[in-house]
DNA sequence: TCTGGGGTCCTAGGACCC
DNA sequence: TCTGGGGTCCTAGGACCC
């Protein structure tokens, strides 16, 4: 048989590629996308970066910058993002045998039937191609034989624009050259604190970590590090998943627009956080059995009084059904709550999850499960597209906790009322 | 005044069992 | 004075990713 290729295909500034695409005027300026809340810095065109914008930076801390420079601030807007993914992604599809959706913005090839060199990089153009004259979006390939390298390969590509923004990085002797000048710590895997204590050891470059013993690795770290420089040395560890593996765990929690000190405004975000929560569990037909509540006060401000907690409980039987859910919830709110704090954030997670074809029906009440499943997909039915058209009461009308999305673009691709008119 | 959200995996340690 | 060993399961916390 002969040996694993992978290619990595990584689009370029991607939040912000996709707030031009339908802007073409924006091309050429400076564009910055911030996070959820308009809070920091998540998403930079080129011409961003240049001027010294660094990614995660509080949004109030560029303010003069963007005055001066005209810098173009966005919120982001997932439904926009999620649909230009999906056109790159379905275009790969056509492309390769295999494809592993990694990201929003990233794909693992397989690339089982390419042998030669020359083939590699004329199918990475290809791929570049395509998806610029289908999408419109600016892609880099990166080909290698472990998904670590092809990794690696694709930081190669993004960062020297002569190679055309595809490279092959298949051959050992060049496979330790690019390694011998790549930091430790921009090595897939090794975050802030791994490259900390690897730099104690001495360890500094991409192949220091790749020439180091195994066994000490393991011993030292773990397995996960020992993994990582077995495929820098390019012995493949990680396999492709195509097949998009059941959610253990699903999160909905949000920071508040204002701070919020009453225990009901929290009641109304812990529910409409379950909620939607919720949805997501029933979007991919699965029960939940456990739920947790956490609420915070701000992480930032020394000067007021901190306070962080969280609840969890488990339920009797699994349930997908939002208003048991809520019910659960906000007992836990209670429990949580005190009087005094400035409440910055909150957030419900859902574990222990079940498929809903497999689990346990509840002998007792088949009846009246049925009617509530067909209510939940009737909601989920008029919800679709636009959240929150139906909801419960409890999820209240005035939300002054929402969060702050003061530059927000439409939705080009998703919503009838925002499609782009020519 | 203003600092995101949603995931996964691994490990250590405690509870419990025989 | 002396107080086992080995296994499993669960959870919390820490690290990483985008």
């Amino acid at each position: 048989m002969s040996q694993d290729l992978f290619a990595l295909v990584d689009c370029n500034n991607f939040y912000a590629s996709c707030e031009t695409l339908f802007r073409p005027k924006l091309r050429g300026l400076p564009i910055v996308v911030l996070s959820n809340n308009d809070g920091c810095v998540v998403a930079r065109s080129k011409e961003a970066k240049l001027l010294g914008i660094k990614m995660g930076v509080p949004a109030h801390q560029i303010a003069m910058m963007v005055k001066q420079h005209n810098v173009v601030m966005f919120s982001s807007n997932y439904a926009l993002y999620g649909d230009i993914s999906n056109r790159v992604m379905t275009t790969l599809e056509d492309m390769a045998p295999s494809v592993e959706v990694y990201s929003i913005d990233e794909a693992f090839l397989s690339l089982g039937g390419l042998g030669k060199a020359s083939d590699i990089v004329s199918y990475g153009l290809d791929i570049r191609e395509r998806i610029q004259n289908w999408v419109g979006i600016t892609v880099c390939v990166g080909v290698s034989t472990t998904k670590t390298l092809a990794k690696l390969a694709n930081r190669a590509a993004k960062a020297y624009p002569a190679t055309g923004g595809v490279v092959d990085l298949t051959d050992r002797q060049r496979q330790r050259k690019l390694l011998a000048i790549t930091p430790v710590e921009e090595v897939w895997g090794v975050g802030r604190q791994l490259s900390k204590k690897l730099h104690d050891l001495g360890i500094h470059t991409a192949l220091d970590l790749a020439d180091t013993d195994l066994k000490t690795l393991r011993k030292q770290f773990s397995v996960v590090l020992e993994r990582t420089a077995r495929e820098l040395s390019g012995e493949s560890c990680l396999e492709l998943q195509e097949v998009v593996s059941t959610k253990k765990q699903i999160v909905c929690s949000r920071s508040f627009g204002a701070r919020v000190e009453g225990v009901a405004e929290l009641r109304e975000a812990i529910s409409s956080y379950t909620v939607r929560a919720s949805e997501k569990l029933r979007a991919g037909n699965q029960l939940a059995k456990q739920i947790t509540v956490s609420i915070r006060t701000g992480y930032f401000n020394p000067n007021e009084p901190s306070y962080s907690n969280m609840a969890s409980t488990t339920l009797a039987v699994p349930t997908d059904d939002s208003s048991k859910l809520c019910k659960a919830a906000n007992g836990l709110l209670e429990k949580l709550w005190r009087p005094g704090y400035r409440y910055a954030k909150a957030g419900v997670m859902l574990a222990d999850l079940y498929d809903q074809n497999v689990v346990q029906e509840d002998l007792f009440a088949p009846q009246a499960s049925v009617a509530r499943s067909t209510l939940m997909a009737t909601l989920d039915g008029i919800n679709k597209g636009r959240h929150g058209k139906v909801f419960l009461g409890a999820q209240g009308v005035k939300q002054g906790w929402r969060m702050h999305r003061q530059y927000l673009s439409p939705s080009y691709t998703t919503q009838w009322l925002d499609i782009p008119k020519v």
